[in-house]
DNA sequence: CTTGACGTTTACGTTAACGTCAACTTATGC
DNA sequence: GCATAAGTTGACGTTAACGTAAACGTCAAG
């Protein structure tokens, strides 16, 4: 299989930048088992597959996970193999967690028509005082 | 016009049970002025207004919003009127909020099926594990 | 009337997720 | 070749969101 690797690489401060985020938050990362960048000497060089886990950990972010739970959901991601029960309880593990999304999705879908609601009434409030402007306040 | 209330009632530790939290919480909540019940001398009486604050509370928590949004989002909610400023504020507000939540509804769908990946991959690997328990490890 | 069960305030402790130096080494542009 | 920009490892500081414990009030039941 011919593999044509481009073999792309980032450093600390482009990753830093391109995600809006510090230096020392993706030294954290690594610090909490979240990546594993390569090294050349002493300076960390991050992979294309490193700034997809980086991808992975801050959309864990956006949906409030911990990153401890971050980091077995990225394990889970890169380990396809083990003994059965290890297998049993990542599928379990898979199970709640599609629960706790489910459940989020149900929490945005009310919070959206809240939002719509409540814009709404922030709207007709606004055209009232439009109105009481233009007839003398 | 006739009032039907039915002036339900609860004490701190029936919210606390029901909703699974510790009566701790609730006060904290209270702290950072999330709830304002009323008082039958020194006791917290919650109304039923109380309640569907708080579960408004644990919606945020569970999509990952710090207390201090939480606490605009409900103020929000009670909030019809203000001066044309305020409330120009408030659609913007709600404007972020919402993009917020739309971008979390994507990294949601992204995460579930990745998850099916996952769990398929596990499945596989499962079953032939099963397989070649009966061939003879 | 006292003993729990439940409630209250006050205050300090804890954990997660970084921020903020400091003190030092390594690359890079001119 | 030298400033300066970028990177490194500690180590301590900070904030949010509660936990935990002390010290005390109150009220119904035995």
């Amino acid at each position: 299989m011919n593999q044509s690797n481009q073999d792309i690489s980032y450093s600390i401060a482009e990753l830093a930048k391109e995600f809006d985020i510090t230096t020392r938050t993706i030294r954290f990362y690594e610090d909490k088992h979240l990546l594993k960048p390569a090294r050349r000497g002493q300076q960390r060089v991050y992979s294309r597959a490193d700034r997809t886990r980086l991808k992975l950990v801050l959309r864990g972010k956006r949906l409030g996970w911990p990153l401890d739970d971050i980091r077995e959901m990225i394990h889970m991601y890169d380990a396809p193999g083990g003994e059965e029960k290890q297998l049993r309880v990542m599928i379990d593990k898979i199970k709640t967690s599609r629960e706790t999304l489910l459940r989020q999705q149900e929490d945005i879908t009310l919070a959206l028509s809240e939002f719509d609601d409540i814009q709404l009434r922030c709207e007709t409030q606004l055209s009232s005082l439009q109105i009481s402007n233009l007839t003398g306040t």
